[in-house]
DNA sequence: CGGTTATATGCCCGTCAAGGAATATTGGAA
DNA sequence: TTCCAATATTCCTTGACGGGCATATAACCG
């Protein structure tokens, strides 16, 4: 959970995508296996490690865990990227550009990128 | 510069204070590596994934070095960050915490943590 | 040109993370 | 209890990464 722990779990790529997938909606391991292309033992080394950054948790219904979420360390990210924000906020203001206006729920609704 | 590649080149402690240490001004490599505490060897060459990356940008100045914070990568964080932020208010609005309205640099100056 | 400063590169090595296959574990069903 | 499904864990091998050191490169100065 040592922050530096956040981001190396999310220096893979598959568990990038085990995470894009989970904010869809909490789902067990066998489907995110399969969703990620990764063989089940693959997909519960990466659950283990997104679970001890703290970035998701496990519910337990019968032999299946079920993995979900967890916001906090996301935000976490955010708030690391906070003063950075700042720095390109400045370089849109040169561009004229304002997008601060924007509702709460301005952004694409589930699928991120990569 | 494969999106993939911002997230390994800020995977690293040392890279992540050089990027904060650059938030603060451009520096040259010399200065960067006492900074963090880096051999000069060993500065370049974080220096030089951060530039494959696109995190940094260099000017040279005679025989110096100088490099600076490229905002874009960043901006491509905080794209990538946008859907998981509708997550983590949602569990804010729950609270009945509401932080949108603050102004444009409401957060804290410049170094960040870690 | 020779020397010096500033930076980049190459090499060697120890460490660590990831994938694959097999196996252990746990909960449920017959 | 015995079997089955879902998941976790172990072992092994391989490849990438970072550090230290020496060295190459480049720009300035005399």
């Amino acid at each position: 959970m040592s922050d530096s722990a956040l981001w190396t779990a999310l220096a893979d790529p598959h568990r990038r995508a085990v995470v894009a997938l989970l904010l869809e909606r909490s789902r067990p391991v066998g489907e995110i296996a399969e969703a990620c292309g990764l063989s089940q033992p693959s997909a519960s080394k990466h659950l283990k490690v997104l679970r001890e950054a703290g970035i998701v948790r496990v519910r337990q219904d019968a032999q299946r865990r079920v993995y979900a979420l967890d916001p906090a360390p996301i935000a976490a990210l955010d708030a690391w990227l906070a003063p950075y924000r700042r720095l390109w906020n400045r370089s849109l203001d040169a561009l004229g550009r304002r997008l601060d206006e924007a509702p709460d729920d301005s952004t694409e609704p589930s699928t991120p990128k990569d």
